[in-house]
DNA sequence: GCTGTTATTTATCAAACGATAAATTGATGG
DNA sequence: CCATCAATTTATCGTTTGATAAATAACAGC
């Protein structure tokens, strides 16, 4: 049919309405996320401020510029993802290493396998060393270094001593991997073996069996 | 000291210099590759132009827009990176297979482990699914499916019939995992043990005892 | 219902962007 | 030395960008 009253895509001009501040902040953030993670941080702020239903000059209400936005969306994707209960599970030796770690790792990745945090995740790294690196320390702190540790101990080895970054290396190539087996999914939509909790298995089974003390290392 | 002349960082207009169109398009193409490898593929033309000492509408005498512009950087970047010696060192099995994955990593990873290459496989994998997606295509043909056969002849269970999803899963994430520590060591410029073989040796090893018939997997 | 506060919009700027047309200059062959 | 061709530059267009100033309108308290 002929285009009748030609519409010119644009919306119809939506009643302004008034929100209290701190509202209006957060819709402006939840936009800026979406657009972010689709097109990365060179989005434009009248494509955040079209998203987030305002006009772009009030996003400078809110944010005296730019980066100060993108700082706020750092903020909103890589804080608060961490579920404190995950501590206390990680550490309760009541249950093996491998049960500890497979509960934690389907949570963690129930997170974090979401193309918006795993798409800005990666265009964070890549514009911004500090904020990733930063992020990284957090994972070895939070997951890796217990992960050795809590081994030694099911091993009887004492779990005292320091991490050296030599014992890091295996656990960070798995938690990579796992990354990037999310980023493979649900970034580029590959073909994956789509059974997650079995992918998360085979990875610490890898790990503990290298880690056993007189496993035929190398068949 | 006091700017004398006022320089204005302009250089001073460098005679005009004339190059064969082949070289001229290859000075082009290398000035975009660094350009995007450093600010991603909205880095402005004339930025290219200026790497490239030239003017920027010079620039679309070679490239009709932007788009084809980047898709020559791609070809540079992603094709003849593979060196065909490596074919054959990987099926030789004269040696095992941890000694023959563990040469080839070796050398694949001084190819890949390089900032201008993991910078613009992340901003491509972001930008363009469908380019890192053949990328990964060729991972699995030419480097993982081969694992899982090599290591399957050499435990005696036959190499002929196919490579199914859930085996490529295992050496995924070591693949994978190896390439975060090249963007954890070479990008983030974290701290990280330097013994790239000995890192690649872990993971290795990691793969091969749970492939080990009958090794005690999960302590 | 009026008034004051402020959240929001309209109008606008200067700079940077991708892209095009026309003028210029370096090289080559006669 | 001159003429031709094409590689390169100058000049420029229309759009989009981040950002600012001034005008408008929604809501609260009286």
């Amino acid at each position: 049919m002929p285009t009748p009253t030609q519409t010119l895509d644009e919306e119809p001009a939506a009643k302004r309405r008034r929100l209290p501040p701190a509202a209006r902040e957060e819709e402006i953030v939840t936009a800026a996320v979406a657009l972010f993670s689709e097109v990365g941080f060179d989005g434009s702020t009248r494509d955040v401020a079209r998203r987030a239903g305002i006009t772009q000059p009030l996003l400078y209400r809110y944010f005296p510029d730019k980066d100060s936005l993108i700082e706020a969306v750092y903020a909103r994707v890589y804080l608060d993802r961490w579920n404190p209960e995950w501590d206390d599970a990680l550490e309760n030796r009541a249950l093996s290493v491998k049960d500890r770690f497979q509960a934690f790792y389907e949570a963690y990745t129930e997170t974090v396998f979401d193309p918006v945090w795993l798409r800005i995740s990666g265009f964070a790294a890549l514009r911004d060393a500090r904020i990733h690196s930063w992020y990284n320390h957090v994972v070895e702190e939070m997951i890796l270094k217990r992960l050795v540790r809590e081994r030694r101990a099911e091993l009887g080895q004492g779990d005292s001593f320091p991490v050296t970054r030599a014992e890091l290396e295996a656990p960070w190539v798995l938690h990579g991997g796992l990354l990037q087996y999310g980023m493979r999914r649900y970034i580029l939509g590959l073909a994956v073996d789509e059974d997650t909790a079995g992918v998360i298995s085979k990875a610490l089974d890898m790990y503990l069996c290298t880690t056993a003390p007189a496993a035929l290392q190398g068949g």
